[in-house]
DNA sequence: ACCTGAACACCGTTCAAGT
DNA sequence: ACCTGAACACCGTTCAAGT
């Protein structure tokens, strides 16, 4: 299963010289549409706008053509973003499951992917809409899996750990990107929404929110790659706990 | 602070009987704009449509007028749903905390934190995308917070965890309400999903996919409040891994 | 101050007509 | 078979004008 993209500009027949009389008369070259050009299109604007600007006509224009035209090869929106969202986590490797570190494992590949979700501005948004079934989510899969098995995880408990997992993880790209969305171009979002945090923390009245304003130093610390990993080592240390002698 | 809810019909004035020559000539009762008003209104909207149903035309409806009319009292889509939101998580109510049952005073909020998410079909939704700072929403996490400090968790680890279990339990209500978005009037949407995700499985070729195949049954098995609530449990319990002698 | 009609600049999707 | 112009039925938000 060779992973071409498929974009690539493959001649049939090797290029010959052009005979005077038609130089300059051919067509733009258009290479016809297609799945694969349509999704390296979308992730193109994704890419460049944020998945907000992700529309079937932006997308269609960056192919020179009009939104009817998607429609043959893609059978909606939400199908080109899981096919987006598929393309991206092919960059999401696997290592050979090893018994005695699974619980790096699975915190390595977790950072991973949700690195990868990151790095495509807010397509968690999408991942958190789709039910990962593209080949590129199932080798993840299958991936965790074969880690925690091999670390002893009962098999109920890997089966419905994988959910849990994928939607924190998930989640957090989410957010990430929302806050991103809503940030001024330049500023650091995550850094922002804890100072709002902070302020609004600061304005409660003590004698109600009295944990709340107590813990306050604690709630604004960190930043949120931090957060999220505190987050894994509780969940893998929880698997751990379920695990079988 | 009482909490009424707005839209109730108080009158100033004890009523009188209208004049004959007036009656029947009085306009309809047109009670004014008011920012609760509007929040009734959407979520009367949410209620019998859904979420993708909500928009600021059909508030505007629902109140007999045009959708620039909302403006005044609510300055975007995005903090209308906030205002819902909060609104709806005024049904959470807060147990004292109990140091010995720490662990089931937090799993018991999450569940009915969820439930009443859940139960205003896909305002799960709303709740991922917005930073929960309205009232009702801080008042669960101080509660949450000093009953976990009251169990003896660090006074850091309650002020992170309290992030992730807001994004798990949001996360799930989320995709929760997608499953029901997408399935047919009626039919069980996570049986649904369970049951594709089961196709999809069965598929794949062994050799490539040895773990996920052979675990498919257990990725099946029960349902979605089950494996909500083995989710929490794997949190609690590396939570109270943490804890402090 | 509060309300609103009309408009602006968009959406996803369908469909008949073209090549 | 594949593509597309035009249309359908919507959006959120703004703004000048009204009361």
């Amino acid at each position: 299963m060779a992973r071409t993209s498929g974009t690539g500009s493959g001649a049939k027949v090797p290029d010959l010289p052009t005979p005077p009389w038609r130089r300059g008369r051919t067509r733009p070259v258009r290479q016809p549409l297609s799945q694969s050009s349509i999704v390296a299109a979308a992730l193109r604007v994704l890419d460049a706008g944020g998945l907000d600007s992700v529309s079937m006509r932006r997308v269609a224009d960056e192919l020179n053509t009009g939104p009817a035209s998607l429609y043959v090869h893609v059978s909606s929106k939400e199908e080109l973003l899981e096919l987006v969202l598929d393309h991206v986590l092919g960059a999401v490797t696997m290592p050979e499951p090893d018994p005695e570190n699974w619980r790096d494992q699975v915190k390595d590949v977790a950072l991973r992917f949700r690195a990868v979700l990151a790095s495509h501005h807010d397509l968690g948004r999408a991942s958190l809409a789709a039910i990962p079934t593209g080949p590129n989510a199932l080798l993840i899969s299958e991936g965790l899996l074969a880690i925690m098995r091999s670390g002893g995880v009962s098999e109920q408990a890997c089966a419905w750990v994988l959910d849990v997992l994928q939607l924190y993880i998930s989640a957090d790209v989410y957010e990430t990107a929302l806050y991103l969305s809503r940030a001024e171009h330049g500023e650091d979002p995550s850094a922002m929404a804890q100072q709002y945090l902070g302020e609004v923390i600061s304005a409660l009245p003590q004698d109600r929110f009295p944990t709340l304003t107590a813990l306050m130093p604690h709630m604004v610390a960190g930043n949120r790659e931090a957060r999220f990993e505190f987050g894994l080592d509780i969940f893998v240390q929880g698997l751990a706990a379920t695990q079988q002698p």
